[in-house]
DNA sequence: TGACAATGTTACCGATCGGTACGTACAGCT
DNA sequence: AGCTGTACGTACCGATCGGTAACATTGTCA
């Protein structure tokens, strides 16, 4: 045992860039974060499932709730990513760009692993103001909310605010009800009942 | 009150009926519970608060997770009982039930204490199917998609099944951002989006 | 070769988790 | 009185929680 430098290489690959077990964890917590729920998953599952240890972890995080908001970060920057991608798609077409969004989301909560919104879970699970993942999942929330404002002021809708905070409505529950129902639920419907909500609010 | 002879009382008053224990749990438990969250609260806390033992709470429920479970039926004897109250109000008008009971409800979403539904936040804390919590949280849903949909029905939706999941997705965008934005959200304009949505599904 | 940075290993901490064995106080009945 | 059933409390269980100290091992780069 005292000379057995040469064991299987299963550590040499990595080695070209530094923290790579931050990496490993963000990964495994992402996943196992958003399937299971963050109070759910312990630090050692965790660390366990990612091949690590644990002091690892507390290297890269300063703590698992500072690991639950770098998780939210995360799945924050994945989600604008998706959703300018939408919005790329139909230039100049607020209405188009937000029913493909809702056809997306509503396709998704149709998957038999849907988990529903990262974000709006940790809300849940944090009602503390100042929990460090609540505020992640705030800040989200309210961009959403500004963003739908000013598409729905685009779209000329009398009542913009409403428009935009009715479809804010949908996609929340198209998210909650994706996940309590499963396929066949509520949510396959967001797309059409959006497309109603729209109409009703661009005709006076 | 009226023949409160015994004084004393830190035990003499609930003589009376027994298992008065595992009221006050029951009673702590669902003031926590959907304050703070079912995962958040301890065991050790509930009784703490409420003033028992905790064997007093293992002899009424089985263990923590038939507490919570307890704790949402209760939920959903109080849940449909207003439910029940706003429709009774309004007796062959579902249109002005499912509106007055979102007026209600996106009343209570603007209270700064307002933690959303409790069957919805426990669908999120226990994503496992056979949990009994979930399983209680479950049931209430599908029962109110169930009368939502009758409802859309009885309006003469042209379709109908769309117009009662919609109204589910409005509702439950309420219950979960209003825990989110507090008073101001987006849950304040949720009748009036319902009020759109029904026009729009029932004009042809 | 030697310093450095990143990770691993092992062992631990106090607190809290959900849950229980067991003894006791007190009612009603006979 | 004596017995019995019932509701309750004290004290405790092993496991797990999030988090840390100390040190060994590794490959990289100068």
């Amino acid at each position: 045992m005292a000379h057995d430098n040469k064991i299987e290489g299963h550590k040499a690959e990595r080695d070209r860039h530094p923290a790579a077990a931050a990496e490993k964890i963000l990964d495994v917590a992402r996943d196992l974060f958003y399937r299971q729920g963050i109070r759910a998953i312990g630090v050692d599952e965790i660390v366990r499932t990612a091949g690590v240890a644990k002091p690892s972890l507390y290297r890269a995080f300063s703590s698992k709730d500072e690991l639950a908001a770098s998780y939210l970060r995360r799945y924050d920057r994945e989600f604008w990513e998706r959703f300018d991608e939408v919005v790329a798609a139909h230039p100049g077409d607020p209405r188009a760009q937000i029913l493909a969004f809702l056809t997306r989301a509503g396709k998704r909560t149709q998957t038999p692993s849907y988990r529903g919104c990262g974000m709006t879970n940790a809300a849940v699970e944090y009602p503390e103001p100042d929990h460090p993942a609540r505020k992640v999942s705030e800040d989200n929330k309210r961009e959403l909310r500004r963003r739908l404002r000013a598409m729905a002021v685009e779209m000329g809708a009398a009542d913009a605010d409403t428009l935009g905070d009715g479809l804010l409505l949908l996609i929340e529950g198209a998210y909650i009800s994706g996940q309590l129902f499963g396929p066949g639920g509520p949510a396959q419907s967001v797309a059409r009942n959006a497309e109603l909500l729209i109409g009703a609010s661009l005709a006076k």
